[in-house]
DNA sequence: GTTGTTGCAAACAGTTTGCACGAAA
DNA sequence: TTTCGTGCAAACTGTTTGCAACAAC
């Protein structure tokens, strides 16, 4: 199952390598923070764990934006307006997320196209993409 | 149309008074400029443009919030991460917006029920409600 | 060997806060 | 007359940058 969501490092590496960007150890554990549950985390906690492992601030700032670019990171919001950061396969994502404990689902299926197509028509817009997320309380922090 | 999308200085008055906020000259001046135009604005454009009427920024900045609480202000999301305000009336809200010129069409019916059911029985969640907005350009930037 | 990356610390930007004054109720 | 809001400036938080040493290729 986790294989499904977070990519071994061969995987990562040929990420990397793909777009020519190095692969460092530094980029590999910035990216194992992140997957290593599924769940969202700010930039605040990656810094302070990857502390541990002597990896500079600077790195992780510099490091998330290109696990975006990507594909391997995406950035959801938190209604208190915070940004956060998932583990994510590349490809059109949707986050389900738990205020409480962070904790998010996956989920592909938006059914906004026909949304998307009548509201182009109504405004005249060009649309060229949506954000959306669901957010509420995981099974765990409901009954709690 | 745009009485209906902005209030007049009256209604305004009324939802300070009935949420137990006094009601200044600063406080609708703040309004004032968000609503004046069908566009999104980022806190720095308030703060410069507010400056010109000797509107101090902590002023602004203390502002926006207490009008989001009032429902008369919604935040949304710049696809570059970058947090914006639009006036909107309150209730249930969606927003379409010109990546290019910032301007901002509401909508509201989503569809977002049945995918909120679904997604809530396969995970056990409790939702409590999302987040969606669209973004393009609009005709006249997309013309350009 | 060449080029890009890292960690550090300093710089920077955006936001919040303490306080004395002034305005709303 | 009391209470709350305002403006200013300082403080604070989060993020970015310059640079010398270092590691990936």
């Amino acid at each position: 199952m986790a294989s499904k969501r977070t990519r071994p490092n061969a995987a990562v590496r040929d990420a990397f390598r793909a777009a020519g960007e190095r692969c460092t150890p530094q980029r590999l554990a910035v990216y194992k923070f992140f997957s290593q549950h599924r769940r969202s985390y700010s930039i605040a906690d990656a810094v302070d764990a990857l502390a541990a492992e002597a990896i500079g601030q600077a790195t992780v700032y510099r490091t998330v934006p290109l696990l975006q670019d990507l594909g391997l990171l995406s950035r959801i919001h938190a209604p208190s307006g915070e940004h956060r950061w998932v583990a994510t396969r590349p490809g059109h994502f949707h986050a389900l997320a738990c205020r409480s404990c962070g904790r998010v689902e996956e989920f592909a299926g938006c059914d906004l196209d026909e949304l998307e197509a009548r509201l182009a028509r109504r405004t005249g817009y060009h649309i060229e993409g949506h954000h959306m997320e669901m957010y509420g309380l995981c099974r765990a922090c409901a009954s709690r």
